[in-house]
DNA sequence: AAACGATACTACTGCATGGTAATATAGTAA
DNA sequence: TTACTATATTACCATGCAGTAGTATCGTTT
């Protein structure tokens, strides 16, 4: 699938009957694209991998160890992360070292944790309120 | 599940072993707590129903039309948005408001679109490279 | 060449979930 | 109340995929 342009942010929706707003829609391809990208990240067991290489390269068996993910499963979630892109695979001998091919990963990380983190405590905050309530009774 | 502090960068996997490079490992909890937010967003569906909202309030209706989507399928998508917090419910009457409770989803979304969009220029430039070479002979 | 160790692949199972039809619920108007 | 519209819920089916055992592949060492 070759896209025309350099950015998805510039595919519109050509039949966009609501752009009452000022803001066209994504082209049904850029939003199957993040989806796509999404999913590759919805994976505990991906990110932990992701987290594993967050400070350099890691040959496959260090992964395992680190993850104490399964051998078999290891390296079927580390092709989904090569085919994304997100990691890059370098052989040398008989070791295979992955490393995060887009540092990017991290940053988009920890605007989720921070998000996350901001809802966990806005909720705690809630709670609390109410726990107030109840014991001025 | 109640969590001690405001960030989830700082809530560490005790038994982190391998902590050589100075950054510490996220826990289980926070990594799990990811990957569901991911999760959330790698349905194409969902994402359809996000950038719907992306200019304000709609009610069910109106992203029924607008995503073309069917009614079950949208409100089950929403029940999911709703309770990851990405979007908010507002009853009026006889129908139902939705809104995106935290725009922080519209910036993410964009940064992620941005990088697939690099990453597809990338490929692009590599594949005439190539295309270059083959014309050369 | 033979044995070994590291990684990849295949086939399979079980579970989660997206889509949908049918039904339920709730607000509104006559 | 009755009828109607908007939304939610339930039950079901089909698909996708994570995990795993077994096997294959490939580089290395002896």
């Amino acid at each position: 699938m070759v896209l025309p342009n350099n950015s998805l942010n510039k595919i519109y929706d050509s039949k966009d009957q609501s752009a009452e707003c000022g803001i066209s829609k994504l082209s049904p391809v850029a939003i199957a694209l993040m989806a796509d990208f999404f999913k590759v990240l919805s994976e505990p067991s991906r990110l932990q991998i992701i987290c594993t290489l967050r400070c350099g390269s890691k040959n496959v068996s260090q992964i395992i160890n680190e993850t104490g993910l399964g051998q078999a499963n290891v390296s079927k979630h580390l092709k989904v992360l090569t085919q994304a892109s997100i990691v890059a695979r370098n052989q040398q001998g008989i070791n295979v070292f992955y490393k995060i091919s887009n540092p990017f990963i991290f940053e988009l990380c920890e605007l989720v944790c921070d998000s996350i983190s901001i809802q966990i405590e806005q909720q705690n905050q809630k709670l609390e309120h109410l726990r107030n309530i109840q014991n001025s009774f």
